[in-house]
DNA sequence: ATGGTGGTCTTACCA
């Protein structure tokens, strides 16, 4: 089972990218997040039509998180304990088996902005709700664009990035109490090339240049730790026209026997 | 330090 996510900057103007590295890469699932559609212009039928059953959490203009699996997707929830928040950002589901929850963290804009203490205010909530879900679905899999490179090894100039979201040490912590829960980065259970990233910056030529961070995580329960194959960030379609920053992150996971 | 690009029911805001 192939398990992936990917921040796609737009569904409206991503969708082909999605069908066309459907098939290439032949993820069973993939998380979405930046949807930016509202669920009434969210293309279920185009998905459907692929062989995917979908389900989604959308709002005007930003955010928005959606779940396309090759098998039926129940035990919605889009919302969770002590967190009143009309952003789109949050999508648990169970699929084939395996318990799938869909983050958009948010990117806190700046150390000194009020979005910082929203994004630790929200990853705190969150955290609380990952150990609630742990305890009702072992195999349990949290991914998504988590806007937090984990160490300076998932970023292509620690010192430049020094004193700037997505590596601050509070950030860090809070994903680091994510992970202490029982959840382990998929990404590191397997060797990997230097300088691994899956986001660069539309600006300065980031990604010609390979100047990114590695800000997009699947994080995997003990259960499915034991099961997990590989871990890969496929650079592909950012090499595409017309390309999301982001690029699809993609974890293989042998059956359950 | 600045600003570069890209998306959105855009001319401001988010990333």
């Amino acid at each position: 089972m192939k398990i992936a996510t990917w921040n796609v900057n737009s569904l409206k103007v991503r969708l082909p990218h999605v069908l066309e590295w459907a098939q290439m890469a032949t993820p069973d699932v993939i998380a979405l997040q930046e949807t930016k559609l509202t669920d009434e212009n969210f293309p279920e039928t185009d998905i459907t039509d692929a062989g995917f059953h979908v389900v989604y959490a959308g709002q005007k203009t930003y955010n928005g998180v959606a779940i396309l699996s090759r098998y039926e997707l129940t035990d919605v929830v889009t919302d969770i304990p002590d967190l009143a928040d009309p952003q789109r950002r949050i999508l648990a589901a169970t699929t084939n088996g395996v318990r799938i929850i869909d983050l958009y963290v948010p990117n806190g804009a700046s150390l000194d902005s009020d979005k910082y203490p929203y994004k630790l205010n929200w990853l705190a909530k969150v955290t609380a709700f990952i150990q609630q879900q742990l305890q009702e679905y072992p195999e349990l899999v949290v991914l998504g664009d988590f806007n937090i490179a984990p160490a300076d090894d998932d970023v292509h100039d620690p010192t430049e990035w020094e004193g700037h979201v997505l590596v601050s040490p509070p950030e860090r912590e809070a994903l680091q109490g994510i992970m202490d829960l029982g959840l382990s980065d998929s990404f590191r259970l397997f060797e990997q090339p230097e300088k691994s990233f899956s986001w660069w910056d539309y600006r300065a030529a980031g990604f010609r240049r390979n100047r990114g961070l590695r800000i997009d995580h699947i994080l995997v329960s003990e259960a499915l730790k034991a099961r997990c194959k590989a871990c890969i960030i496929d650079k592909e379609p950012r090499k595409w026209e017309r390309p999301s920053d982001h690029a699809p992150v993609l974890a293989d996971f042998a059956s359950k026997t």
